[in-house]
DNA sequence: TTGAAAGCGCTAACAA
DNA sequence: TTGTTAGCGCTTTCAA
């Protein structure tokens, strides 16, 4: 079934088929009642990948992120293709595992796809290969940073950490222990120079902030607080991330600490699991899917050339809940 | 840049390029290295698009779920892309929502895009107008039900309720409250229907098995549970889901009843938020993962033409987690 | 082992 | 408003 048996079947030439299948204006109505009748009976499909071939645009647009079993990921996935959606482009998405040579090869399955652009979170610096074949390409995440070049969209970290240590000093807990993971370097390092920056206005002695690494996991967060336990609990703890945090809630309650009267806990990120923890867990949401609609929206602006190289930094938000104590005498909560 | 450039670069025809590109053996080692080098040099890729138009595959294929950000469908969507990645073969993901209009939509542009095939989580009938298109199709999730000609994989719900309950009787608990949702018509009544079946294997009292419906959501979970504790407390309930299950425990708990000793509690689905509750949740996890990793196989196994729509049903597994009481003297527990 | 040539299904000048 | 024609970049006979 090809638009020539479309136009056989309607007696028609084959481009008037193209132009009403393309909802061009200059078609007679009645050309385009009899394409659509055959179009309708013959169930006819128009074939794309002709039409990008001769067209030079697919219609899709790739995504590659670390991990969509990953809830962060996965929602962000979400906003990208929900805005995607509305405009009828499709999403071919990968996962790089955070691997440099899975970014690579699916790097290589987006140029031959010919996706008409990509949004990317990269691993490493193996995007420059990438970037030759002029792409529009938005990154998302905290190693965008790497390229200043590239237009980006990310969560505002410092922001985040600020309103989240703006919560803890309201409640009159002060200068929190940190609890980090070693998955990605940068947002470590942006976490913790965020807390430095504020804790240096509080006045906090921020040699003494104690500070425990570890796996970016459940287990890792218990570890981790656990070995904060030992030398004697701190009154709150920020953890980086929530599955930390959730860890970390595990190993105060296993200590018969109770939080957060005796420790308190914040978490980052947002992650839907935060949410029915006993208590449940207070946490700094990053806008997943806001990320993921917006980074959509920047290449759209690509596409159509109307823009260069912004890059976006959206709120977080804090998410009240029950691992910090409640502020009786609110203070003023900076929003960042 | 065409393989006619790349021909032009290394002094052969754009047939030989071709062969070189696509691994043909007739091809003498000279040629191959020549074109090779002049790939190299102009950082050439290869058009899939035009590849595809004249070969008649595309490499691609789709996948259609009512919700990426939903965690068990995250999950599937990451099992079988992991099993197409290792072909090379490249993941357009679609949501439905649950919603016939879009579930039409998404599959016009599979049909459309030339996708080589397809896997699908049906919402309502409305497949009848896709099938036309002989597409390979492979059908996820209960609804599957409803095409009894096509293949599909889904879970063991009967084995999964099965395994579950032949641990509450292990315990020593009797007959469970149920606690169902309402989000997918077949779902809930096979479910209901599994227990039924143990139920009178096992001599209990069906007529007086409580039973209540709520909605798919933790809330609603919690809902259910305060209409349940209002008319006495259950000794245990066996919910149809986790995010239901979770709510419960929250009711439990708000209501002073402690978890396992008073009120046990039996989850089913295995997501990654039943880990960190506290207790954490005892569940029967679905093999979400390698539904969608066996969808792709049977995919493929479609594609080369070697079997006929097979039904896979693959086997839960019990969680043992903490809020079913442990087992002191244990009896065997089925794996169904 | 190689090259010439036809054509996959469509769009887009161009001419009528 | 319509039809004719020339490709888009590749694979695949076929003949050399």
């Amino acid at each position: 079934m090809t638009i020539i048996d479309i136009a056989r079947l309607s007696g028609v030439s084959k481009s008037t088929v193209s132009r009403v299948l393309s909802g061009a204006g200059n078609v007679s109505q009645e050309a385009r009642d009899k394409v659509m009748a055959a179009v309708q009976e013959s169930g006819f499909r128009r074939n794309d990948l002709a039409r990008s071939l001769r067209s030079g645009r697919t219609g899709m647009i790739g995504l590659l992120i670390p991990d969509i079993a990953n809830p962060f990921w996965a929602d962000v996935a979400r906003g990208a293709q929900d805005a995607a959606d509305a405009e009828d482009i499709s999403l071919l998405i990968f996962n790089s595992d955070w691997d440099p040579e899975r970014e690579r090869r699916h790097l290589q399955a987006l140029t031959q796809s010919r996706v008409d652009a990509a949004i990317v979170n990269p691993v490493r610096d193996g995007l420059d290969d990438f970037l030759r074949f002029q792409i529009p390409l938005v990154l998302i995440g905290s190693s965008a940073e790497r390229f200043p070049q590239l237009p980006s969209v990310g969560s505002d970290i410092s922001q985040g950490v600020s309103i989240g240590l703006d919560r803890i000093v309201a409640a009159g807990l002060g200068m929190p222990a940190l609890l980090v993971g070693d998955a990605e370097r940068t947002a470590r390092e942006r976490f913790v120079a965020a807390v430095r920056a504020v804790g240096e206005a509080e006045g906090w002695p921020l040699d003494e902030m104690r500070l425990e690494d570890g796996q970016y996991t459940v287990e890792g967060g218990r570890a981790a607080m656990e070995r904060l336990l030992k030398a004697g609990p701190p009154r709150v703890v920020f953890a980086a991330n929530d599955l930390m945090a959730l860890g970390a809630l595990q190993a105060i309650r296993a200590a018969g600490l109770r939080c957060p009267e005796e420790v308190a806990l914040l978490g980052f990120d947002g992650i839907p699991a935060a949410e029915v923890s006993t208590p449940a867990l207070t946490t700094v949401g990053k806008p997943s899917r806001e990320i993921g609609r917006q980074a959509f929206k920047l290449l759209n602006r690509k596409v159509t050339g109307q823009a260069e190289a912004p890059r976006l930094s959206l709120p977080c938000t804090l998410i009240e809940r029950e691992t910090l104590p409640r502020i009786d005498h609110p203070r003023a909560v900076g929003t960042g």
